[in-house]
DNA sequence: ATGGGGCTGCTTTTT
DNA sequence: GCAGCCCCAT
């Protein structure tokens, strides 16, 4: 397949064509044309429409800051949108789209009637000025400019959580009107829209699997054995992660082996890779990855196919691309190479998915890929408290490789960020129970305002212990997914058997569950069998009695493919809810659950809600299919099920907090080893530690009330009792948002440090400044008042940004808030403390 | 074929 | 510290 560098040619044309023949003008022309235009016809009744009509825009919109109404009404051509944290992204985002619909390109065009009178230009203006924000709705019509029809727009977020969000707020704004052709999806659920339709060209099954994680390690495994290749020399994950990666980058494994060059290890791998691929194709499955790489593959190479959506999609809306890999990205640019008309919203401050393939260069060349693309910065953040703000802006500006960023709040600075070291991790979790029951007792708060929020899951028992313990309600989230438990899984295996009886993966799974007297020496003469003969595995069980490896369990392989026959007629007339019924029941596998007593007990309450889920399924779904449910099954996670409105406090890892916000936060186990971890700490890689330092930044951004930063004297990890030093993280932020608490404890410190016994396995990555900073009680003050004789008025130098005029100066808690017109990088809102400004 | 006991090795996670 | 895997005994 010559999918050679389809990124490169994708980037290539995007190029080319905005460079050539693209409709919108870059900004900086549009500025000036603007400009010119404005003042040459500000008498004229032309002039004067159109700036009331943008002032009638803006006042309807007024509840968007000036930013975020920038980002609402630039609806043609590429743009880029870098909403910090809490800045309103995702309200912009489903704003711009009902804007599109309503109006499509009214704010912006120069278009003009050409019977305009003074009369009726007037009633305009003054309509702008006087009339009350809730009437300007009957006026606003009027202006509409080619509004999109709603099946031509694309949405596309990361997890379910967002996509159902975006659809919910839209119904909300659109409230009744129908706009359901909108298609709003996850990247897998978009792909697999397409590839449900154009399967044949796509060189796929009608009823393909789709395999989650757990199945194609299975399958990587498998793959693995038959290559004679030694899972401890090549250990499975790595494997899996490379291939992954592969694929990410839009590479097939003969590219992959390409590439290999003599590297021993990515020859051995290239072999899996081919080997996986091959079973993969053999069961008619996809992997999560393959679902994207045969999309791009098929749009890029059947124009076809590229058209037919490329025609469709008039605007294009990407979410979170921050977190997009390059197959993401080269789907996004195929989907709306049409008209050109993409825009992406993202934070790279915010980027903290890199180990799984994430390329921040997406988002930080978005507007060298995209030559004309206009950027907006969403600065103002809505969400935190000033002195929480302050702290996460300090931290993050320790970082080299990022857009520049500054958030500011027009909220009170709030309390101090409470920094405390306890003496392990049991007085850690208590300090935490305590703190909440304490002010829950004082009905200050409810049990819902708080999150704990942490590095890695391994921290949770000693947390949830504590919960448990007090009797403080709590909820941990990403423990064991529902559809992760075994029963589930199993018995989600047969319906995927019934669907496509050739899907290994599943068949080797559910063959001998409950036992059937087939075993794993069986299992492979089947597997081999099927591989030579190139049929698959399903025919061999049907006809055993023809092999005769298999004579001696032919018996009970016919049986089971009874079974199977049996179920897949029941599939054709019976709900998926029923279906499952009869499969747990036909298959023995409620009979086994009953056989195991009490222990099991749970295990049949779980099938008994997966047959309620399936029910749901069915009653939200007018043509409910099981091929649909199963498809559903696989890329729906439980953590979308997240309930905000129990009241009980919420357990989770940063990574799985992200996007969210809640009043108070804690973040322990703040240690060197644990956050950053060891594995960042001994990292040659810098952009490992900055990635680290990103998702710092989004655990401190969540809080919006009250921030707590703790960390353990001692603490006892895999089995083994040491200690950490405080994180570094700690010292990166700035002082006067802290509060280290009495300078008692403090005194107290040194010692303890001095005693301790710290894990760090490379000494020599033990640097002098590090231990330093630990022993030494810290309380070096910044001083804000260093840059104070700023006055407005005042002309500035900034490192990056070039001199400037000083507009406003704000106190903003212990520092200082300069809002300053550049010369040439802009207006920019600035903390004096990081700024550092020089008057000139 | 199956079940139990010992051994290893270990971020983060959505789809 | 414990989960998940491998190997061995039945």
């Amino acid at each position: 397949m010559q999918i050679k560098k389809i990124r490169d040619i994708i980037i290539m044309r995007i190029n080319v064509d905005t460079a050539g023949n693209h409709t919108g003008y870059r900004y900086g022309n549009r500025c000036r044309f603007y400009k010119e235009r404005l003042k040459y016809k500000m008498n004229n009744l032309a002039g004067r429409y159109l700036a009331a009509k943008r002032q009638l825009f803006d006042k309807y919109y007024s509840d968007l800051n000036p930013e975020q109404r920038r980002a609402v009404f630039t609806v043609n051509g590429p743009l880029l949108i870098l909403a910090g944290a809490g800045s309103g992204k995702t309200t912009v985002l489903v704003r711009r789209i009902a804007y599109l619909i309503r109006y499509g390109n009214a704010y912006m065009s120069n278009k003009t009637p050409d019977d305009l009178t003074e009369t009726g230009v007037k009633q305009l203006e003054e309509a702008a000025l006087n009339m009350p924000r809730e009437q300007l709705a009957d006026i606003l019509p009027e202006f509409i400019e080619s509004p999109c029809p709603p099946y031509r727009v694309l949405a596309i977020t990361f997890t379910n959580k967002a996509a159902n969000e975006i659809k919910n707020r839209l119904e909300a704004e659109f409230n009744g009107e129908d706009i359901s052709g909108i298609w709003a999806g996850t990247f897998h659920s978009i792909c697999m829209k397409i590839l449900r339709v154009y399967y044949k060209e796509a060189a796929l099954g009608p009823d393909f699997s789709i395999y989650d994680t757990e199945d194609s390690k299975k399958a990587v495994s498998d793959a693995m054995k038959r290559l004679n290749i030694d899972e401890k020399t090549l250990p499975l994950k790595g494997v899996m992660n490379e291939i992954s990666r592969s694929k990410d980058k839009l590479k097939g494994p003969d590219e992959y082996a390409g590439e290999a060059g003599n590297d021993f290890r990515k020859k051995q791998i290239a072999r899996i890779y081919k080997e996986y691929q091959m079973a993969l194709a053999a069961s008619n499955a996809l992997d999560f990855d393959d679902i994207i790489f045969k999309t791009v593959k098929l749009l890029h190479g059947n124009a076809d196919v590229r058209q037919r959506y490329q025609s469709r999609f008039l605007y294009v809306n990407v979410d979170e691309f921050q977190d997009t890999n390059e197959a993401q990205f080269a789907l996004t640019a195929l989907l709306s190479g049409g008209y050109r008309n993409i825009m992406v919203v993202g934070d790279d401050d915010q980027s903290i998915y890199r180990f799984r393939g994430a390329t921040i260069a997406n988002i930080l060349g978005f507007d060298k890929n995209y030559s004309n693309a206009e950027v907006i910065k969403l600065e103002q953040n809505y969400r935190s408290a000033g002195n929480i703000l302050g702290a996460a802006n300090g931290i993050i500006s320790k970082n080299r490789g990022r857009r520049g960023k500054s958030l500011w709040t027009e909220k009170p600075d709030g309390e101090l960020i409470t920094v405390r070291e306890l003496e392990n991790e049991n007085t850690e979790a208590r300090f935490i129970v305590d703190t909440i029951s304490r002010s829950v007792r004082m009905k200050k708060r409810k049990c819902r305002d708080f999150a704990v929020l942490y590095r890695t899951n391994a921290q949770s028992r000693v947390l949830e212990s504590a919960f448990a313990k007090s009797g403080v309600p709590y909820r941990t989230l990403g423990s064991l997914r529902f559809f992760d438990r075994k029963e589930i899984r199993d018995i989600i295996a047969y319906l995927n058997i019934i669907v496509n009886h050739n899907d290994e993966s599943r068949l080797k799974r559910i063959i001998n569950e409950p036992k059937r007297k087939i075993g794993d020496k069986t299992i492979d003469e089947i597997a081999r069998i099927a591989r030579d003969g190139g049929i698959g595995m399903f025919d061999v069980i049907e006809h055993a009695s023809r092999y005769e490896e298999l004579s001696r369990s032919a018996a009970a392989l016919s049986q089971f493919a009874t079974l199977i026959n049996q179920l897949t007629e029941i599939s054709k007339t019976v709900p998926v809810a029923e279906l499952i019924r009869r499969v747990s029941d036909m298959s023995g596998y409620r009979a086994m659950i009953i056989a195991g007593g009490d222990a099991e007990r749970d295990r049949l309450e779980n099938i008994d809600e997966l047959i309620s889920g399936a029910l749901e399924y069915q009653k939200s779904n007018e043509e409910a299919t099981l091929a649909g449910y199963l498809e559903e099954v696989a890329l729906v996670s439980d953590v979308d099920k997240y309930d905000e409105t129990a009241d009980a406090a919420i357990l989770m890892t940063i990574h799985s907090a992200k996007g969210l916000e809640f009043p108070v936060v804690f973040l322990p186990g703040m240690e060197d080893g644990i956050f950053p971890g060891m594995q960042t700490i001994n990292s040659y890689d810098e952009n490992d530690m900055e990635e680290e330092r990103r998702l710092c930044y989004v655990a401190i951004t969540r809080a919006k009330e009250k921030l707590f930063i703790l960390c353990a004297h001692e603490r006892t990890l895999w089995g083994r009792s040491g200690g950490n030093p405080p994180s570094r993280f700690i010292s990166e932020l700035p002082e006067q948002f802290l509060d280290r608490g009495s300078s008692e404890e403090k005194e107290n410190q040194p010692e303890k440090a001095a005693s301790r016994v710290y894990y760090s396995q490379k000494p020599v990555k033990t640097r002098k400044e590090d231990v330093l900073t630990v022993n030494r009680p810290v309380v070096k003050k910044q001083e804000p008042a260093e840059f104070s004789d700023v006055k407005e008025g005042d002309r500035v130098r900034h490192r990056i940004f070039g001199d400037g005029e000083v507009l406003s100066v704000r106190t903003m808690g212990a520092d200082i808030l300069y809002e300053i017109a550049f010369d040439t990088a802009g207006t920019k809102k600035l903390m004096g403390s990081y700024a550092k400004l020089n008057k000139i």
